[in-house]
DNA sequence: GGGATTTCATTTACAGGTAAAACACCTGCT
DNA sequence: AGCAGGTGTTTTACCTGTAAATGAAATCCC
């Protein structure tokens, strides 16, 4: 989450938010105390921080009805869009976890009777993994009110400024995604 | 993380990059599942949470050169922004964690060296902690480098692009923050 | 002034993640 | 066939964060 980012707006400023979030108080801080530093930076890094784990605090209450975390889902919803069964190693690769992590929530979510394991005939060392009734069942219910609740939560900024901000990070993670490992110092 | 958030551009799209990011395979996934979904919020909650997911990994590269975690960077960073001695209350409220982790990290960075603290004369409760002078020079001797890190990593995003993405994320943060305590369902 | 209440910080017990090692199994080479 | 090396998964040890309980001191208020 990051609090030490943030950064004025130096400039462009389509709808002119910089005051009020907390990240340009921090920026403001720095500034003061760094005159020198060019802290534009934070105001992108340090605010997508913020969102995030303000976003997730809050995301996570239907879930939290279901007793179900965030990377719970996450996996679960993995093997649902894909509509296959998934070996654990698609599975890390496809919520963007360890294989460890994985490992240990399959183990939690077969014991709920929300995943079923079969042992691959070939590879015996490798497991498919898919939904139970059950497990499907959760999650076809849970995504709507989930995404009703993410729409809420979003409601408060204006439509086309929703539509740019989606545009604007998807060039920024497709980015990220692309050229990172070669930035990896 | 959010593997399972994503969802198609539903208009506007002004650099139009909603190809080629993960999210954007996510949501087609869930769209051929459940045409009947909205699943608009995913295209930014979805892409805010991987984005994050990234940029820490790649942010604490500098950090951990100096044997630094995030989050003790963050406190560090907030008692040096600030510029006076702040309680470990005040500490939780700036790094927006918790008390508990305020006091173990606390404990470990005075351990180190980094900081000190001294009581309070009136109140015998709280404690004032401060960087020490090597805290002081860690800190301004790692935050430009920090910034050329987190300069080079959005360095594949056009100017007037970053800009514009940080003024609505600061639109979207300022929100968030206002509003997300009347949300919590 | 002294007990009830509140506030600030720390401790405790625990849940969950990670990195590295261990396992188990397959595959290619000779 | 048999072994070297690689791959897929799990296990282990550990670290960090959280929630809830605790401790300690201030404040309220009669």
């Amino acid at each position: 989450m990051t609090a030490s980012d943030g950064r004025s707006a130096t400039g462009s400023g389509a709808t002119g938010a910089a005051r009020g979030d907390t990240v340009s108080a921090v920026v403001r801080q720095w500034r003061a105390v760094h005159p020198d530093l060019d802290t534009g930076p934070m105001e992108i890094i340090g605010r997508i921080n913020r969102c995030a784990a303000l976003l997730q605090q809050a995301e996570d209450a239907p879930l939290r009805r279901a007793g179900l975390s965030r990377p719970e889902f996450d996996l679960l919803g993995a093997l649902r869009r894909t509509g296959h069964e998934l070996t654990p190693g698609e599975l890390a690769r496809e919520t963007f976890s360890s294989g460890a992590a994985v490992t240990k929530r399959l183990k939690q979510l077969t014991e709920r009777g929300l995943v079923e394991r079969r042992g691959d005939t070939r590879d015996r060392r490798v497991a498919h993994l898919r939904l139970t009734d059950a497990g499907r069942d959760l999650v076809d219910g849970l995504l709507p009110e989930q995404l009703a609740y993410e729409a809420a939560v979003l409601s408060g900024v204006r439509a086309p400024d929703r539509g740019e901000l989606a545009a604007l990070l998807g060039e920024l993670l497709g980015q990220l995604e692309g050229r990172l490992d070669a930035l990896r110092v």
